[in-house]
DNA sequence: AATGAATGAGAATTCATTCAT
DNA sequence: AATGAATGAATTCTCATTCAT
């Protein structure tokens, strides 16, 4: 048999695209991106269809690193605003500590290049956070509005936490517990 | 390149080029640009020096335009909290009723085309947005954060708000509602 | 305005696609055809949509030269011997002369880029050698034939007639002579 | 470069590349002519040394099959014209009965990636058509051209003839009649 | 020997920008 | 000033061929 297709590789591609769409967005050329996983400009095009095939299952995998880091170690039986910490931690430090992940998943977020049948996959697979985030609801200040809409306003603000973890490293935990804590207020009753 | 005569033109040029990157992203060829706004592919060059200025531009000119909103009929000696709605209803009506500015905004917000120079006389702009918020962090639950802490929580809380009043108008009262009693719980003392 | 499309451009991109095809087949690069036509690559893309129009193009104004030169002087009221003569002495002396464009299209013929559309459009455009053909055929030795049959004869023989006046221009009368001599015994009666 | 083993896969190889070049011509991707072949797209290279000794090796292989299809059953000693009829119905035969053969012909015939070398040897070998071809012009109507131009005729005609038969494959007969006819009027005396 | 992943030199386009009209 | 044809570098993708397995 000949050489197999290698997964490591597979994933460098990946892990290129993730740095590459960071820093030039979706528009960036296929050459790049593979210059930066040290393979052949042609060796990209065996493991993905084409650039959008890459672009969209860059979406989906960053995506699901999200879902997998949020879900890691989640204390189901923990009280809610534990389990709700927990998950806006995770996902804090998940954008603060990578941010060619979170700046890739930024421009993909707003790219026409992404299928709105991804972006349902990709949504589908947070729907575990959506359900958390409905309970938190439930019976809080949210309770008129669609669990979407709380759990958007989490990833938001989530988001904009991240930002300033970034610029203030030193601050990390100041911010992260602010963050939350707004949300917090901003959601749940009392 | 010779002095360009029509502000209209000037002005269907950056209309034309806001319909376009929120379709298509700040990669969208000029000439599409140029046809959208009714004129040749030349004349685009004759009122911006090149493709990225062209999207700088339109980067402070959509800045400029929510400011405008925002101030507008802003309501000085009012009480805190009806400032704050004030621009709160403002920029969430801006974006919900104009998507594309919305949408554009967003995609030249992640692009490494618009320069840091840009960004910064962006944000300058918005210094009033940041002062009123300073205002009613000051005594409240974010007096140990900075004040464009506030400021960003109000933005992306307005920006997360937008998507739903756009997909759902009919509900936009309810959204623009809910949304803002979320900011104020989150920031303000009680 | 603007420079005008130049029709002198257009005709050299053809008659320099015609030398290319002639001597590479379909499958050779745009660019050197651009090349051979003067003209930069990007130019040959403002003339003809992609390179399949290009050919199936230059497919139909070959047939059209043919047509032009079979008909131009055609003795509508001669007998009919030198009626068919002008056609086959016009046709020979035509391909004879001018090799590329007789290779072009030959190559052309068995391409799988020339649409059955364009092959129908090019046929059409050699009816009227049908008609005279059928005109010989009609009460010869073919009568019992569909007249394609008997056209088709003509057009094989007077192509393989080609290739000994290109080969031997100095017999060129001789061949010329000697195909349509066969060509009158094998189609009319007597 | 390993001496490869089976006879069957090398034909194999050999009747897809018929198939493909008949039906996308010479420029057909070698991964195309590998997969009809069932076999892997390096395995086609230890048959061939490369592209072009594939496709030249192709046109030699179509010549020879053609050669013993005529020669096959050849009455030697039958009178000319049933010998020269046996020749045509042969011919005929094969071409319309396989279409992806003659087609692929068609396509070599006009590729310069068939070398003159190979075009020679595929000529040589139809030297005992050509032969029968100049016994039947020696006192006939073409007695005064080569007899290579008898020989053409013979088989311009006869591939004029293939193209109605496969179109038409209930009159198979009246066409192969009506052709060789038309061949022999042409070209013998009488 | 057979396989098919890897390679990188092309190939067909596209596109920002210039410039003749 | 306005137009849009002309340009050629850059881009995505293909493909003959090699080579690790």
């Amino acid at each position: 048999m000949a050489r197999p297709r290698s997964e490591d590789k597979r994933n460098a591609i990946l892990a290129a695209a993730t740095e590459v769409v960071a820093a030039h967005g979706p528009s960036a050329p296929t050459a790049r991106i593979s210059r930066a996983a040290g393979v052949a400009e042609g060796t990209l095009f065996t493991y993905f269809d084409d650039k959008d095939a890459l672009l969209n299952e860059l979406y989906l995998a960053l995506k699901r690193d999200v879902r997998d880091t949020l879900m890691a170690g989640y204390p189901a039986s923990a009280s809610l605003v534990d389990r709700a910490r927990h998950v806006w931690n995770r996902y804090v430090d998940w954008g603060a500590s990578q941010p060619a992940k979170h700046r890739a998943m930024a421009q993909l977020a707003v790219s026409d290049r992404v299928t709105a049948q991804c972006r349902e996959l990709g949504s589908a697979m947070l729907a575990e956070v959506e359900a958390l985030v409905h309970g938190v609801a439930w019976r809080g200040e949210m309770a008129d509005q669609p669990p979407a809409f709380a759990a958007a306003i989490l990833m938001a603000l989530a988001e904009t936490t991240m930002g300033f973890v970034q610029r203030e490293p030193d601050e990390a935990e100041r911010y992260r517990r602010a963050g939350f804590d707004a949300f917090w207020r901003a959601v749940s009753k009392e």
